[in-house]
DNA sequence: ATTTTTGGTTCAAATAATGAACCGGTGTAA
DNA sequence: TTACACCGGTTCATTATTTGAACCAAAAAT
């Protein structure tokens, strides 16, 4: 792997839960030299990725991440089309919708929108890593994404959340294979307990899935018709996304979801 | 300067008006070797923070930097606490207001408003990069940041944008020192004719400049009386912005800006 | 007062970066 | 049809950078 791959790991250490992260910490986070470490976070810091709080000496993301969002949102503006959709799902069904991207260990939301219905909610974290294996945003941009991001994350050692969350390799291929046929993914409490979710993929220019709509809810409200509504909101919009982004819905996910529709 | 510098310093070139960037076009660009830079984007690539146009193979910014911007944002909320002092100058004074943040080769602003009164507006680009000694922003910043800076930039060849661009580093100095005692910048066409615009610093924890509110302004409109009250507005809306961000105004600015509101 | 922990530095050894030349595909003009 | 130019991408011997164990100084903790 190239230094620079390297050095740029160390930024997916930070996060909403862990905003500063000093030298030694880093150290054990990551098993890295400290000479070379303290190098690299020179470097991210002479280029603007990171900072240093003054007092603590700890590192955080800087503010040239803040310009190349701009740039990006404005060249591919994922985020804002996201939204709408996003926003109508959730004052549709009420209950906590989201969107988002694969990143290199799982999946980033980019945006989240609280139906404000019900008074049970579900916690949901902007920025936080949703794990390939344990959320069915993870699942669903697996079954319809190239098959060497499904070997890398299963070759992985799977993390266990709750006494439901599937590590099995295997069972996961079979599982992608059901997803496959469905044009939809879900989990039962597999991430968090107490709570199922759903998830539709979305696609791009080749057809490959880019990034995900999904729903979390309270494993107490999800009834086999709301499941069913829930599915239709979610491939509706996300048929939709594809067209404002110049996305391809390859023309067996097409099938299957027409079919769904059509119930 | 490390490798790793060298690559991340590639996505400085991407911009609102280049969004997307090929190998070749790159080359000319940084003069660096095909086979070397292509190693570099494919690094970046890897990591995330660039992806390629599938038709064309140019590269454009990754999704990467929307959840590094997320978590900047989570961590440090520049921008929301900023957006609430620009839109109120912007509601008062009904011209355009920018705040902006140092990057490596000038101001990048974070963002802006227009005050939507006049007829004619000043044409401003968010994510563009504002040079340093051409614009109020960037002079702003300057005076009140450490020498290293300064020497840094003056010690490159400096762009000229207008007629009235000041492209000589000693009279740059002289107009620092004077940004210095008045408390704030400002710019006569220095980087687009027929706008002038006006500038004050806000600070970190430090006291030393971590950005800047701006105002830009058609020079038709500017007279003295007008000139005095967008200082008074941006004065006020830095010392509560400082505060806000926990930032420390040098005492010798607070007795300028102090002196400036009363009179 | 002493030990531990912190961030940070040094320099010879190990490794990765470099770049001139090369490859193969595409579009284009003779 | 051929020839040429231009594109993104690759190769491999040379060269320069990265690496990491040991070290340093200062700040906390004991």
């Amino acid at each position: 792997m190239s230094t620079i791959e390297k050095a740029l790991m160390l930024l997916e250490h930070f996060s909403r839960e862990r905003p500063e992260i000093g030298l030694t910490e880093f150290k054990t986070r990551t098993s890295i030299d400290k000479g070379t470490l303290h190098r690299h976070l020179t470097a991210l810091k002479n280029s603007g990725f990171l900072e240093q709080n003054y007092l603590t000496r700890a590192y955080r993301l800087g503010p040239a991440v803040i310009r190349l969002a701009a740039v990006r949102e404005n060249t591919v503006p994922i985020v804002k089309t996201v939204k709408y959709y996003v926003d109508r799902i959730a004052d549709n069904i009420h209950e906590l919708v989201h969107a988002a991207l694969p990143q290199k260990n799982g999946m980033s939301a980019i945006y989240a929108k609280d139906g404000g219905y019900h008074g049970v909610r579900v916690n949901f974290d902007e920025a936080e890593i949703l794990p390939f294996h344990a959320t069915s945003s993870g699942l669903a941009l697996l079954a319809f994404h190239d098959d060497t991001l499904v070997a890398n994350v299963l070759s992985k050692k799977l993390v266990s959340f709750t006494d439901s969350t599937p590590t099995d390799a295997a069972d996961i291929k079979a599982n992608l294979e059901t997803i496959r046929t469905h044009g939809f993914a879900f989990t039962d409490q597999s991430y968090e307990d107490e709570v199922g979710s759903v998830a539709v993929p979305f696609f791009g220019v080749k057809g490959d899935a880019i990034g995900t709509l999904a729903i979390a809810i309270p494993v107490s409200r999800i009834n086999k018709s709301f499941h069913e509504i829930i599915i239709k909101q979610l491939i509706v919009a996300s048929t939709e996304l594809c067209r404002d982004l110049g996305g391809q819905i390859p023309t067996n996910v097409a099938t299957i979801w027409a079919a769904k529709l059509e119930v």
